[in-house]
DNA sequence: CGCCGTTGGTTCACACGTCAACCAGCCTTA
DNA sequence: TAAGGCTGGTTGACGTGTGAACCAACGGCG
């Protein structure tokens, strides 16, 4: 390999602004959420899923794969979420290994109070206050660099 | 309040690509650091900034101050690179009360190494792949939505 | 049918972040 | 100089994420 190519000025000035942002707004959603609905970003993720499927109810594996999370979190934080009456987990009739998380009255109130909310912020930190160009530049650097990632994850599936 | 202003299509997209880039970014620097080098990202940070400084030692409460943490987690987290011996941590000569946190060798030749690796996957995951207008987007976006979040904190650090 | 690899889930040990309580040393000020 | 607030730092309880080990049920194949 040969001498590192260090970031430039202009190189810097984004990539520092893009990880602060990061920051700073994951900090700011996660904390609006929590002390305004009593959700964390997690939570949320999970009852929106949820309030979107047609009887409120999924497969955690389905769940897993479309969020993401490995299956051992996924475990837990149901488990948390169960204790706290948001969701229940019942024995799946269908398949006998498995379960299906359903989600209770108040886990339902809970997000259908807490997405308007969760919009709202979003438009107030970021959307707002962007111009149509700056949110396509957005959309258009998402795709791409989630599309580099997925190829540098390429390599390191198979052996 | 009135009725929820939903997302258009072309704001979620570019909410989703943030979001969603945002996950993958942070999940794959992580794990290039954590593979490579050793290294989670936090130890990183503060590596980076202990190696900038003439003699690789700082007050911890000034590098709290500079990476933004609470000082419950800086104490915690010197203590875990302390005893991996990343760094050491003497008591101050001329404030009785505090610390001082010194760079080892060790910590030294890590992240030195480390470095140049992570320059490198920051620019295969990102800034080698977007135009000069979108590293300039992207300066401008971080700048835009860091003053929103942080004229949304001003009303909430004074009771 | 019976074996065996795969799949859905749980659990454990550990690393990490947050928050509040706490302590010792500093600094002002009466 | 003693009192009291402030500051730098540690600690502990708790919620959460990661990775591996583990278990039971499914499903294909001899």
């Amino acid at each position: 390999m040969g001498e590192p190519r260090w970031l430039d000025e202009r190189e810097a000035r984004a990539w520092r602004g893009l990880m602060a942002m990061q920051v700073d707004l994951a900090e700011f959603l996660d904390r609006r959420l929590r002390t305004r609905c009593g959700l964390s970003g997690a939570d949320y993720e999970v009852l929106a899923h949820l309030s979107e499927t047609p009887d409120g109810c999924v497969r955690p594996f389905v769940l897993g794969r479309y969020l993401g999370w490995e299956k051992g979190r996924l475990s837990q934080h149901l488990g948390r979420m169960e204790r706290r009456g948001l969701v229940t987990r019942d024995r799946c009739p269908t398949d006998q290994r498995g379960a299906i998380v359903t989600l209770t009255p108040r886990g339902r109130d809970l997000i259908e109070a807490a997405a308007p909310q969760h919009v709202a912020d979003v438009r107030e930190a970021v959307v707002d206050h962007l111009t149509a160009a700056e949110l396509e530049a957005l959309a258009a650097i998402g795709e791409t660099v989630r599309a580099r990632l997925a190829a540098l994850d390429e390599g390191r599936a198979e052996p």
